[in-house]
DNA sequence: TTGAAAAAAGCTGTTTTTACCCTATGCAAA
DNA sequence: TTTGCATAGGGTAAAAACAGCTTTTTTCAA
């Protein structure tokens, strides 16, 4: 007799890519899926009909509930569940931010099944699992000294609708008849913005806040 | 005993969510995965090893040999060989580029299994499979009666690696420099691509770019 | 091979939009 | 009261957008 299977949930959007994944991960028979979920709302309302998990593979990107969310409603709830990101992004912040929020490791889509069998393994064994891709992360963020740096940003309604809307070949004088702001108000929200994401121009923040996947176009 | 299995290849540059899918798929019984691939110029040198599949799921952004010219390289080549595309995004510009390219349908990522399995099937009994979301752009593509609109733009070298770099915080100065080329040529590309997705600034140029999957961030 | 045509690269402008200052008001919470 | 915030304003410099034109390079057929 081997170890007992590990117990997982599948949280994404993707509704191929996670039945496809449950399915994979099934043949290893290593692991047994319990579940999968929609999004982060999906999931909570799941947990509650099912054994709890060991491992929560957890997308960033969702609908309604996103990844960072999810991450640190269970760190909240469930802290003994353990988080492992699971996203197609491998820029500084989603990875940073995401391990912030609670995961204990991070793993890209492009990885090969028989890693994120282990890493699934690996996390639920020791709560966290290390691989180059997040050490090196790490290392350059204690290395620069400004540790708390690519954290997820916080923005407001407003800031955040204004995102969305630079995304677009819109002037910002448009925008603001858009919002129903004087486009001063505008400029004070793109300042504030290229502080938060250290941009010097609208491309800059637009490409910034699609690689953080803040927005989706 | 049932029909036959439709004899399918998966490419796709996303290892986990290719090998995920042909499980999935050869579990329904209906379909038999003969080989996968990471991009186009890797299933060309898998073809030749393999029987002839029925139909290819093809994704449409990947490294070396993109879903666009795979396709188009597979009607030239292989006539008889049906593609279905298979993608994240349901913008206008991909679904109707991969359609003009050559293939037969155009399936969302964010499909049920199930949906995936009927396409299949029926882009290899009847070499297409239209479902709503192809349909609606076809008709609108004929409705505006600018029926060639939303083809995938011709861009030459120099244009592209142009529209790469305006993926950034760089001012069209830098570019120009990191290019070698005066600011001035650099502002005739520009005027070009402009004219070619039809935008007015270098924000939406961007957003067009990125949404027509020419380019990655 | 040559020279006409086409394409690519470069230049001079002007106007519009962006980016970056600093200040001020109203309002609500501490 | 004070603090913090969202909102709104004026002014300036830089960058981006747009237009019209010249030179260089490439291409290809006579």
């Amino acid at each position: 007799m081997q170890t007992p299977k590990v117990n997982i949930a599948i949280v994404d959007d993707h509704t191929l890519f996670r039945q496809g994944l449950a399915h994979l991960l099934t043949e290893s028979n290593e692991i047994n899926v319990l579940f999968d979920a929609d999004n982060g709302a999906d999931m909570i309302k799941k947990l509650c009909d099912n054994a709890l998990p060991d491992v929560i593979l957890m997308d960033i990107t969702m609908p309604i509930m996103d990844g960072y969310e999810t991450t640190r409603w269970l760190k909240e709830n469930h802290p003994q569940v353990n988080v492992l990101a699971l996203s197609m992004f491998e820029e500084d912040k989603p990875i940073i931010g995401m391990l912030k929020s609670g995961a204990g490791g991070y793993m890209l889509k492009q990885s090969k099944a028989a890693d994120l069998v282990s890493a699934i393994k690996g996390i639920a064994a020791q709560s966290f699992y290390i691989n180059e891709l997040v050490s090196g992360k790490l290392l350059r963020n204690i290395q620069n000294n400004h540790p708390v740096k690519n954290t997820p940003i916080g923005l407001n309604n407003n800031e955040l609708k204004f995102l969305e809307l630079c995304c677009s070949d819109l002037t910002y004088k448009q925008i603001a008849d858009m919002m129903n702001l004087s486009p001063h108000t505008i400029d004070n929200y793109r300042e504030a913005l290229f502080q938060k994401f250290e941009v010097k121009s609208r491309t800059g923040l637009v490409i910034s806040a699609l690689k953080n996947e803040l927005i989706k176009i």
